[in-house]
DNA sequence: CTGACTGCAAACTCTTTGCAAACCA
DNA sequence: TGGTTTGCAAAGAGTTTGCAGTCAG
Protein backbone atom coordinates (compact mmCIF):
# COMPACT_ATOMS: atom_id res chain seq x y z
CA UNK A 1 0.00 0.00 0.00
CA UNK A 2 2.87 2.33 0.63
CA UNK A 3 4.74 4.37 -2.45
CA UNK A 4 8.04 2.78 -4.22
CA UNK A 5 10.37 4.69 -6.11
CA UNK A 6 10.33 4.30 -9.45
CA UNK A 7 12.10 6.71 -12.04
CA UNK A 8 8.64 6.65 -13.88
CA UNK A 9 6.58 8.49 -11.36
CA UNK A 10 10.13 10.53 -10.02
CA UNK A 11 10.05 11.76 -13.72
CA UNK A 12 6.24 12.01 -14.07
CA UNK A 13 6.33 14.40 -10.59
CA UNK A 14 9.01 16.28 -11.93
CA UNK A 15 7.64 17.28 -15.21
CA UNK A 16 4.69 18.01 -13.49
CA UNK A 17 6.80 20.24 -10.80
CA UNK A 18 8.28 22.00 -13.66
CA UNK A 19 5.18 23.20 -15.89
CA UNK A 20 4.30 26.72 -16.30
CA UNK A 21 0.44 25.27 -15.89
CA UNK A 22 -1.38 22.40 -16.45
CA UNK A 23 -1.11 19.48 -19.44
CA UNK A 24 -2.61 16.73 -19.96
CA UNK A 25 -1.53 12.89 -19.79
CA UNK A 26 -0.53 12.72 -23.52
CA UNK A 27 1.79 16.14 -22.76
CA UNK A 28 3.50 14.44 -20.01
CA UNK A 29 4.08 11.48 -21.55
CA UNK A 30 5.40 13.40 -24.17
CA UNK A 31 7.90 14.97 -22.40
CA UNK A 32 9.04 11.75 -20.42
CA UNK A 33 9.46 9.82 -23.55
CA UNK A 34 12.38 12.21 -23.87
CA UNK A 35 14.55 10.94 -21.08
CA UNK A 36 12.62 7.15 -20.96
CA UNK A 37 11.57 6.33 -24.11
CA UNK A 38 10.18 2.83 -23.53
CA UNK A 39 7.52 4.34 -20.96
CA UNK A 40 4.18 3.20 -21.20
CA UNK A 41 1.06 5.73 -21.51
CA UNK A 42 -0.80 3.43 -19.00
CA UNK A 43 1.83 4.00 -16.42
CA UNK A 44 1.92 7.81 -16.90
CA UNK A 45 -2.33 7.39 -16.14
CA UNK A 46 -1.00 5.11 -13.06
CA UNK A 47 1.58 7.86 -11.78
CA UNK A 48 -0.82 10.73 -12.14
CA UNK A 49 -3.86 9.49 -10.42
CA UNK A 50 -1.78 8.04 -7.71
CA UNK A 51 0.01 11.43 -7.35
CA UNK A 52 -3.31 13.51 -7.79
CA UNK A 53 -5.05 10.85 -5.23
CA UNK A 54 -2.53 11.78 -2.70
CA UNK A 55 -2.59 15.40 -3.33
CA UNK A 56 0.79 15.53 -4.67
CA UNK A 57 -0.56 17.10 -7.85
CA UNK A 58 -4.07 18.17 -8.80
CA UNK A 59 -6.01 17.00 -11.46
CA UNK A 60 -8.41 19.42 -13.65
CA UNK A 61 -11.48 17.59 -15.02
CA UNK A 62 -13.23 19.88 -17.41
CA UNK A 63 -16.05 17.75 -19.85
CA UNK A 64 -15.39 16.85 -23.18
CA UNK A 65 -11.20 17.69 -22.67
CA UNK A 66 -8.40 14.82 -21.54
CA UNK A 67 -7.97 15.55 -17.75
CA UNK A 68 -5.55 18.02 -17.45
CA UNK A 69 -2.93 18.22 -14.54
CA UNK A 70 -1.03 20.45 -12.74
CA UNK A 71 1.04 21.19 -9.73
CA UNK A 72 -0.14 23.85 -7.58
CA UNK A 73 -0.15 25.50 -4.26
CA UNK A 74 -3.04 27.74 -4.58
CA UNK A 75 -6.31 26.42 -5.82
CA UNK A 76 -8.13 28.25 -8.51
CA UNK A 77 -10.82 28.17 -11.58
CA UNK A 78 -10.36 27.46 -14.89
CA UNK A 79 -11.92 28.82 -18.51
CA UNK A 80 -12.25 26.31 -21.34
CA UNK A 81 -12.48 27.80 -24.52
CA UNK A 82 -15.51 27.00 -26.62
CA UNK A 83 -13.87 26.96 -29.91
CA UNK A 84 -10.17 25.47 -29.67
CA UNK A 85 -10.99 23.33 -26.17
CA UNK A 86 -7.93 24.54 -24.39
CA UNK A 87 -7.91 25.22 -20.71
CA UNK A 88 -6.75 28.62 -19.11
CA UNK A 89 -6.42 29.88 -15.53
CA UNK A 90 -8.75 32.24 -14.36
CA UNK A 91 -7.47 35.45 -12.39
CA UNK A 92 -10.36 34.97 -9.66
CA UNK A 93 -9.81 34.12 -5.96
CA UNK A 94 -11.28 30.83 -5.20
CA UNK A 95 -14.00 30.78 -2.26
CA UNK A 96 -13.09 27.92 -0.06
CA UNK A 97 -16.56 28.72 1.40
CA UNK A 98 -19.17 28.40 -1.93
CA UNK A 99 -20.43 25.23 -0.35
CA UNK A 100 -21.83 26.97 2.94
CA UNK A 101 -23.98 29.46 0.86
CA UNK A 102 -26.14 26.10 -0.51
CA UNK A 103 -29.52 26.49 1.35
CA UNK A 104 -30.90 22.92 1.69
CA UNK A 105 -28.04 20.63 1.55
CA UNK A 106 -30.29 17.75 1.53
CA UNK A 107 -28.18 15.47 3.44
CA UNK A 108 -25.42 15.98 1.58
CA UNK A 109 -21.59 16.47 2.16
CA UNK A 110 -20.02 18.42 0.13
CA UNK A 111 -16.22 18.37 -0.27
CA UNK A 112 -15.51 20.74 -2.84
CA UNK A 113 -15.91 22.45 -5.91
CA UNK A 114 -14.52 23.48 -9.36
CA UNK A 115 -16.14 26.44 -11.51
CA UNK A 116 -15.23 25.96 -15.15
CA UNK A 117 -15.86 29.41 -17.29
CA UNK A 118 -16.51 29.22 -20.74
CA UNK A 119 -15.78 31.55 -23.06
CA UNK A 120 -13.31 32.40 -26.25
CA UNK A 121 -9.92 32.53 -26.18
CA UNK A 122 -7.81 35.37 -27.67
CA UNK A 123 -6.70 33.24 -30.60
CA UNK A 124 -10.18 31.86 -31.46
CA UNK A 125 -12.09 35.55 -31.35
CA UNK A 126 -9.22 36.18 -34.42
CA UNK A 127 -9.95 33.25 -36.59
CA UNK A 128 -13.77 34.06 -35.97
CA UNK A 129 -13.36 37.49 -37.18
CA UNK A 130 -11.38 36.43 -40.39
CA UNK A 131 -13.30 33.50 -41.23
CA UNK A 132 -16.86 33.92 -40.01
CA UNK A 133 -17.39 30.55 -40.18
CA UNK A 134 -18.91 30.21 -36.27
CA UNK B 1 -31.14 24.11 -42.43
CA UNK B 2 -34.63 23.86 -40.72
CA UNK B 3 -35.92 21.67 -38.50
CA UNK B 4 -38.17 18.63 -39.53
CA UNK B 5 -40.57 17.04 -37.57
CA UNK B 6 -40.08 13.56 -36.55
CA UNK B 7 -41.43 11.20 -34.71
CA UNK B 8 -38.17 10.35 -33.25
CA UNK B 9 -37.48 14.19 -32.70
CA UNK B 10 -40.81 14.83 -30.42
CA UNK B 11 -40.26 12.23 -28.58
CA UNK B 12 -37.02 12.46 -27.42
CA UNK B 13 -37.85 16.43 -26.41
CA UNK B 14 -41.01 15.22 -24.94
CA UNK B 15 -39.21 12.51 -22.63
CA UNK B 16 -36.60 15.00 -21.72
CA UNK B 17 -39.89 17.83 -20.82
CA UNK B 18 -41.25 14.85 -18.27
CA UNK B 19 -38.44 14.09 -16.59
CA UNK B 20 -38.07 15.17 -13.28
CA UNK B 21 -34.67 16.05 -12.74
CA UNK B 22 -32.06 15.07 -15.17
CA UNK B 23 -30.93 12.26 -17.47
CA UNK B 24 -28.12 10.89 -19.54
CA UNK B 25 -28.74 9.87 -23.26
CA UNK B 26 -28.85 6.11 -22.26
CA UNK B 27 -31.71 6.57 -19.82
CA UNK B 28 -33.65 9.22 -22.57
CA UNK B 29 -33.03 5.95 -24.93
CA UNK B 30 -34.39 3.35 -22.86
CA UNK B 31 -37.57 5.35 -22.26
CA UNK B 32 -37.87 6.55 -26.07
CA UNK B 33 -37.77 2.65 -26.92
CA UNK B 34 -40.53 1.89 -24.84
CA UNK B 35 -42.23 3.63 -27.23
CA UNK B 36 -40.35 3.26 -30.49
CA UNK B 37 -38.44 0.30 -30.29
CA UNK B 38 -36.18 0.87 -33.48
CA UNK B 39 -34.31 4.09 -32.78
CA UNK B 40 -31.26 3.94 -32.72
CA UNK B 41 -28.42 5.64 -29.94
CA UNK B 42 -27.05 7.51 -32.60
CA UNK B 43 -30.56 9.63 -33.36
CA UNK B 44 -30.68 10.03 -29.40
CA UNK B 45 -27.60 11.97 -29.16
CA UNK B 46 -28.22 13.94 -32.85
CA UNK B 47 -31.49 15.06 -31.95
CA UNK B 48 -30.30 16.20 -27.90
CA UNK B 49 -27.58 17.82 -29.39
CA UNK B 50 -30.04 19.97 -31.75
CA UNK B 51 -32.22 20.22 -28.96
CA UNK B 52 -29.80 21.64 -26.57
CA UNK B 53 -27.85 23.43 -29.71
CA UNK B 54 -31.59 25.26 -30.16
CA UNK B 55 -31.36 26.36 -26.41
CA UNK B 56 -34.90 23.65 -26.24
CA UNK B 57 -32.98 21.61 -23.90
CA UNK B 58 -30.07 22.34 -21.47
CA UNK B 59 -27.21 19.75 -21.78
CA UNK B 60 -24.83 19.53 -18.37
CA UNK B 61 -21.72 18.37 -19.11
CA UNK B 62 -19.91 16.43 -16.24
CA UNK B 63 -16.03 15.27 -16.28
CA UNK B 64 -16.22 11.73 -15.97
CA UNK B 65 -20.07 11.22 -16.10
CA UNK B 66 -22.36 10.71 -19.51
CA UNK B 67 -23.74 13.79 -20.43
CA UNK B 68 -26.93 15.00 -18.63
CA UNK B 69 -30.03 16.75 -19.87
CA UNK B 70 -32.82 18.56 -19.07
CA UNK B 71 -35.66 20.51 -19.57
CA UNK B 72 -35.53 23.77 -17.04
CA UNK B 73 -36.26 27.59 -17.36
CA UNK B 74 -34.03 28.12 -14.32
CA UNK B 75 -30.18 27.66 -14.44
CA UNK B 76 -29.02 26.26 -11.08
CA UNK B 77 -25.76 24.24 -10.40
CA UNK B 78 -24.98 20.39 -9.92
CA UNK B 79 -23.52 18.25 -7.43
CA UNK B 80 -21.62 15.19 -7.93
CA UNK B 81 -21.45 12.23 -5.99
CA UNK B 82 -17.72 11.26 -5.62
CA UNK B 83 -18.64 7.46 -4.57
CA UNK B 84 -21.90 6.72 -6.88
CA UNK B 85 -21.09 9.55 -9.89
CA UNK B 86 -25.19 10.39 -10.18
CA UNK B 87 -25.55 14.20 -10.66
CA UNK B 88 -28.12 16.29 -8.37
CA UNK B 89 -29.54 19.49 -8.30
CA UNK B 90 -28.03 22.37 -5.45
CA UNK B 91 -30.36 24.86 -3.71
CA UNK B 92 -28.18 27.73 -4.60
CA UNK B 93 -29.13 30.57 -6.84
CA UNK B 94 -27.30 31.09 -10.35
CA UNK B 95 -24.77 33.81 -10.26
CA UNK B 96 -25.34 35.81 -13.44
CA UNK B 97 -22.30 38.05 -12.57
CA UNK B 98 -19.81 35.29 -11.54
CA UNK B 99 -17.46 36.29 -14.50
CA UNK B 100 -17.54 39.97 -13.88
CA UNK B 101 -15.41 38.99 -10.88
CA UNK B 102 -12.28 37.79 -12.87
CA UNK B 103 -9.40 40.42 -12.33
CA UNK B 104 -7.93 40.18 -15.73
CA UNK B 105 -9.38 38.80 -18.78
CA UNK B 106 -6.42 38.25 -20.29
CA UNK B 107 -8.54 39.27 -23.68
CA UNK B 108 -10.96 36.24 -23.27
CA UNK B 109 -14.42 36.61 -23.92
CA UNK B 110 -16.60 34.76 -21.03
CA UNK B 111 -20.06 33.54 -22.12
CA UNK B 112 -20.71 31.73 -18.76
CA UNK B 113 -20.12 29.28 -16.46
CA UNK B 114 -20.62 26.07 -14.65
CA UNK B 115 -20.32 24.99 -11.15
CA UNK B 116 -19.77 21.28 -10.07
CA UNK B 117 -19.80 20.52 -6.54
CA UNK B 118 -18.35 17.43 -5.32
CA UNK B 119 -20.08 15.78 -2.20
CA UNK B 120 -21.08 12.20 -0.88
CA UNK B 121 -25.01 11.55 -1.59
CA UNK B 122 -26.75 10.42 1.52
CA UNK B 123 -27.19 6.95 -0.18
CA UNK B 124 -23.17 6.43 -0.14
CA UNK B 125 -22.95 7.92 3.38
CA UNK B 126 -24.82 5.29 4.48
CA UNK B 127 -22.90 2.77 2.29
CA UNK B 128 -19.87 4.01 3.37
CA UNK B 129 -21.07 3.32 7.42
CA UNK B 130 -21.59 0.19 6.77
CA UNK B 131 -19.12 -1.04 4.30
CA UNK B 132 -15.89 1.03 6.11
CA UNK B 133 -14.53 -0.06 2.65
CA UNK B 134 -13.80 3.28 1.31
C1' DC C 1 11.18 -12.93 -1.15
C1' DT C 2 6.92 -10.57 -2.20
C1' DG C 3 4.04 -7.23 -3.14
C1' DA C 4 4.08 -3.02 -5.95
C1' DC C 5 5.05 -1.27 -10.42
C1' DT C 6 5.80 -1.64 -15.37
C1' DG C 7 4.88 -2.37 -20.39
C1' DC C 8 1.94 -4.03 -23.66
C1' DA C 9 -2.31 -4.70 -25.71
C1' DA C 10 -6.89 -5.18 -25.30
C1' DA C 11 -11.04 -3.55 -23.24
C1' DC C 12 -14.07 0.12 -21.87
C1' DT C 13 -17.29 4.08 -21.90
C1' DC C 14 -19.37 7.59 -24.07
C1' DT C 15 -20.06 9.89 -28.23
C1' DT C 16 -19.58 10.90 -33.09
C1' DT C 17 -19.46 9.74 -38.01
C1' DG C 18 -19.97 7.48 -42.79
C1' DC C 19 -23.27 5.76 -45.58
C1' DA C 20 -27.32 4.10 -47.82
C1' DA C 21 -32.16 3.96 -47.11
C1' DA C 22 -36.29 6.33 -45.46
C1' DC C 23 -38.65 10.36 -44.87
C1' DC C 24 -40.68 15.10 -44.55
C1' DA C 25 -41.97 19.36 -46.89
C1' DT D 1 -37.81 16.02 -55.79
C1' DG D 2 -34.17 17.43 -52.61
C1' DG D 3 -32.31 18.18 -48.54
C1' DT D 4 -32.90 16.02 -43.63
C1' DT D 5 -33.02 12.55 -40.67
C1' DT D 6 -32.65 7.79 -39.58
C1' DG D 7 -30.55 3.17 -38.39
C1' DC D 8 -26.68 0.53 -38.34
C1' DA D 9 -22.14 -0.36 -37.58
C1' DA D 10 -17.75 1.21 -37.25
C1' DA D 11 -14.62 4.64 -35.70
C1' DG D 12 -12.90 7.73 -32.21
C1' DA D 13 -10.87 9.78 -27.98
C1' DG D 14 -9.41 9.24 -23.56
C1' DT D 15 -8.69 6.23 -19.96
C1' DT D 16 -8.52 1.88 -17.47
C1' DT D 17 -7.47 -2.98 -16.84
C1' DG D 18 -5.59 -7.93 -17.21
C1' DC D 19 -1.56 -10.16 -17.19
C1' DA D 20 3.05 -11.72 -17.02
C1' DG D 21 7.46 -10.09 -16.16
C1' DT D 22 10.43 -6.81 -13.38
C1' DC D 23 11.94 -4.32 -9.59
C1' DA D 24 12.22 -2.01 -4.99
C1' DG D 25 12.54 -2.74 -0.07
Amino acid sequence: MKNRNTIQGALILEKVKNLKGHACAEEIYEAVTHEHPNISKATVYRNLNRLSEQGQIHKIEVPGSPDNFEFRTVLHYHVKCERCGRIFDVDMPYNHHLEDHIANKHGFIFTGHDIIFKGFCPDCQKDLHKKHNY
